[in-house]
DNA sequence: ATTTTTAGTGTAATAAGTACACCCTTTAGT
DNA sequence: ACTAAAGGGTGTACTTATTACACTAAAAAT
């Protein structure tokens, strides 16, 4: 029954989706923005988004518009929250539902960024946002800092193949503090969710560090066997 | 400048609340739920809610809301997930935020629930609910569960004055297991987060209980201590 | 005085978390 | 060919937290 809406005389709301945008580089967690091209806020900076369409869910409208801006498809993606002050777009009452993207810098495609003048910035160096995009980052940070100490979400941020120096700085860099090397080890690799493969990466050392992925099959096996994800 | 509008070319939607009503009662967590009283589905079973009004925030809406039903103000209230398959409500497409409460059943007027044909039932045997409504419940009881062990909402659903014992039975009935009696007292009270009364509660047993208070004050200075609320 | 019912407490064993320092491997430079 | 430099990789002792477990206390009802 397509189109039927028993509901015409309430109120209606233009309902957007705004993308948090994670990405690992340079030792650390940074996001992806934009710089509006339209009013309201022309050359500001701003979160990605974009409105809801008429037949589309809330995830597809949130990984359509994160396509738009990064040209991957199959990306992690999590709704947030949802902000609705009436007053928070000074264009309209627009109701924000907020995702967060995790995605691999390497895999980013630059050319889509540039049609939005888009740039990554560290989190601790921000620009100004606009409305109220800085509480939407704060939430991100935050559910992500969570989030990641009991499910294996961090994987996300780094290419297949990585060091666990290279995994060490990634969990160094979203909780902000530092990390016992040992410790992290112990703690990682005693879970069985990591598969060393019969390489090294030789870029950041001499000596060469080995290559390991995250393996679905451990780490569900896991999970079935009653034991759960978790650093400390 | 209200009423101003630039996105009126954009898809609009009908947005809605709905609202999860937790209580704590006969030794069991309970769910106020409604018996709708309109089509679609007239007369099954489903979670209160409402739509969001043109100048109203989404807190707002769920408080007014939440009121409606149980005659209550100033109710725990936090923003579970917003929901919005297109096909979700049969009656149109209506996005839909769902919140879930915490309330005191002592508390409650139930003359404001009559209205709705309101009646609680335990989390472990509902009714069939409507729409995407079993989903929205199902995601409550495990924000909650997480929630609860690491901060003080359980007292939401105690009276102010509670026992030791009621305290342990709530969250034996939150997470649908048994708990020692000796570790979980060891554990709430050395957070100090308590307060004992002067008073004891003679109802349930001979002897009498000493009853307690949640404290604010210490759990602030707790919390500025840099310790946290937690229990395992 | 005995029974019943719930309240309230302590300790020992185990497991988990933390802190900490050295050797290994390779390559670049002399 | 020796040495220095730069990350990679590992083990252990100590401390803290968690778990498991059983009895006594107080009051009221009979």
């Amino acid at each position: 029954m397509p189109g039927r809406d028993i509901y015409q005389e309430s109120e209606k709301f233009n309902v957007a989706v705004d993308c948090i945008v994670f990405g690992f580089d340079d030792d650390r967690l940074q996001l992806l923005l934009i710089k509006r091209m339209f009013e309201p806020c022309r050359d500001c900076w701003s979160l990605m988004g974009g409105f809801v369409g008429k037949n589309e869910n809330l995830d597809n409208a949130a990984s359509r518009i994160l396509g738009r801006l990064t040209g991957l498809k199959d990306v992690y993606l999590e709704q947030l929250y949802t902000y609705g002050e009436p007053d928070r777009d000074p264009g309209g009452r627009v109701i924000s539902v907020a995702y967060y993207a995790l995605i691999r810098t390497d895999r980013l495609d630059s050319e889509a960024g540039d049609r939005y003048s888009a740039r990554w910035f560290p989190i601790d160096n921000l620009p100004k946002l606009v409305f109220d995009h800085p509480g939407m980052v704060d939430k991100a940070i935050k559910r992500l800092r969570r989030k990641s100490l009991i499910q294996p979400v961090g994987f996300e941020l780094l290419p297949e193949k990585f060091t666990l120096t290279r995994l060490q700085k990634l969990y160094e860099a979203i909780h902000q503090r530092d990390i016992d090397k040992r410790n992290f080890r112990k703690r990682i690799l005693s879970m069985n969710v990591l598969t060393r493969l019969d390489e090294k990466d030789r870029i950041s050392s001499r000596r060469g560090a080995w290559l390991y992925r995250f393996d679905d099959i451990k780490y569900d096996r896991m999970i079935s066997g009653g034991d759960h994800f978790e650093i400390k």
